[in-house]
DNA sequence: GATGAATGAGGGTTCATTCAT
DNA sequence: TATGAATGAACCCTCATTCAT
């Protein structure tokens, strides 16, 4: 019945930081378990209803220390997202605007998302995006300049190369550089709402998706 | 313990009601208003920071009138998808097991979602289930037994015809049935995410998409 | 889920009155319907909690109809008390100042408050003005004025003229008239708060109460 | 999304803390300031009208803090009483269960009800408990087991004592120690409704009551 | 008179943010 | 730098009261 405010906890109590880490060191570990602890909550609740005292509770700091590294809850956001987002956009592009076959390339791409993204807690990120990314209009103008742009002008251009060369027979794709992410989307968006009753085989999915989607037509 | 009796506001001193409208017409009319206006600022701010308050502004009643048609926020979240779900899952459904070639059948179910979704505020409703659907089991729960379980059934039915047929090359989409939403779940995100930077044709994209998917691979 | 403005319930869509119950019956009839209903929700919850909409369920009239029969929720309260008071006040003010011998009298007030009162939903009214007298002034000096000052100048008239006969042996009662009730109220509070774990034989309790109260004392 | 930084009101703009008082110190002090204002307030309005808001002001803090020392309204209430029932609880069983001569047990027992509940804020929480115990059953229990059970088994036991050593004349108290209480009751009571009207020696009260309790009969 | 849908002020509770330590 | 108690604005929900029918 009784709630009087919490002593500190033993743990806290300690020494705050180990010996053998210097300050930047230490101050770059909290961060980013500020960031998981982050990424954690917004994801279980989103955006709104998460709570920054959770986020404390998670990372092991203090409400405050937040803070001390982003201005507020929603810079906390957008840092986070912006933070997971940046080392794979490097990659995508690279794979995507190499001179291999189409098909190595849809291959690698498939294989970098699958292992990348689905299979860790990025697959997370992009769910913040979709979902709460219509709220947070500098977030969708980076990942629409910085990612998806670039992107797409990768991907034009290798594919206005494999319509010349008949690796494609229509240009779909071209005009709808979107459709190559749809597997991805799908993939996350069923494991958000659905994996419960359904699990999925994203690898496969993904597979599956770019035979169809890249399979040479005859005329029916 | 006394309180002075409100005064009656401008806005209700207006005639308060239109002859001719019966105190049922009425009353589902109000409630109409509320589930608009809901869809209006739970699409705007998302569920959790949403307020009823905005709600009820833009339904034009007062607070404590939603409470006279729901039980909680909650209530009105899930009442609000649920029936604007309900009248297209057996439009939907109908559309997808017809007999019809399999070609028909895809264009109407495109023209279906592009008429009656994405044209419409329908699109709304469909994004809060992606986004706001983890937090809403209850939802995602329908939505997976009463629409997708259904929908999926059909489908996968008629492309083991069609696959007999000839009508497809491969079991791709019987596996994943899925991929034949992933055309609108794409348009529904891009249009929240980055209708802004860069519209999309819907329609045509739509129709490229299933273009590909239906394509009839000849051996490469 | 749904929750729409119940409709008019099959009963109340009856004809309003009974035939043969003159509109002047009627009235009356609801009027003690709404302060029955009343006395039980003030009883269950308190002034404060008690719910005008469920005084009304209970009474089975509609909200708005309390208003025709009382101001406000205050009135209702204090007409409530002092429509139940009123009846008790004469008949004890009349058996405390008969001219029976002492015993006699304390006899018959205590008979009459084991039947008339603790026996009856008149209890709840004690409880009532006890636990809510201190916020309702016009009800403790109504029930000052009207019901204790005239009982005590009755009680402190028949007690003088016992002392002097030697039916008493003090004069602590003439001046401290209050705890003939105190068996009364303890009784009240008692079953208020202690009835489940413990009943108590209340009509016993105040039989030796007033056995102790009036014994005559021997010198120690 | 963005909120203003608050301003820091003036009243708050003092120095916050003396020297010397320890964090500990001062959240104790916090938390008597709350329960000590709650009792006030509680005792005022009664517990459902009473508002927290107004809590808080008067133990100078904000409402936000309330809620860092108490649970809700409920606990708060429910700490309030426990707290202060509490240190009374032992005193009073030890009085009462000395072997003194009965008579000095009395007058002790009566002392320190007059000296320390009728004299001070405990008054209050007695009415409390009086008034609002019917809704809060957890109270009525502590109530009856840690204190009135225990008191009764000391009392029953001392007074069979005392009615074989001839210091009482009958069993009355032992079949009802309930009526030991009666004068408090009627002083705790009295004071609550009528003291405006007529105040109450409550010493002499409880002196001439207990004469009259304990007095011992000569058959009539 | 009787109804009950509608109103909107009010209050309990939460939580992002601050700041003294 | 780190802490976490304190703040108070905000928001959901309730319910006494009104009034068109």
């Amino acid at each position: 019945m009784n709630r009087p405010p919490q002593q500190r906890s033993a743990k806290r109590a300690a020494p705050p930081r180990a010996r053998g880490r210097s300050r930047g060191v230490q101050a770059a570990a909290r961060r980013q378990a500020i960031l998981a602890a982050a990424l954690d909550e917004f994801s279980r609740r989103g955006f709104a209803a998460a709570r920054l005292d959770d986020v404390a509770h998670r990372a092991d700091v203090a409400k405050g220390t937040i803070y001390l590294y982003f201005k507020d809850k929603e810079a906390l956001f957008q840092e986070l997202v912006l933070s997971e987002l940046a080392p794979v956009v490097g990659a995508l592009e690279a794979a995507l605007t190499s001179d291999l076959p189409l098909r190595t390339i849809i291959d690698r791409a498939s294989e970098l998302f699958v292992r990348e993204i689905y299979g860790t807690h990025r697959k997370q990120i992009l769910r913040l995006v979709i979902s709460e990314g219509p709220r947070f209009p500098a977030l969708a103008e980076f990942y629409y300049r910085k990612v998806l742009a670039r992107i797409f002008k990768a991907v034009r251009a290798r594919l206005r190369v494999a319509l010349a060369r008949g690796e494609i027979s229509d240009d779909a794709l071209i005009r709808f550089p979107q459709l190559i992410g749809a597997g991805f989307i799908v993939a996350v968006v069923w494991h958000g709402l659905f994996e419960r009753f359904e699990p999925l085989d994203v690898a496969a999915l993904v597979r599956a998706y770019f035979d169809r989607l890249f399979a040479v037509a005859r005329p029916p």
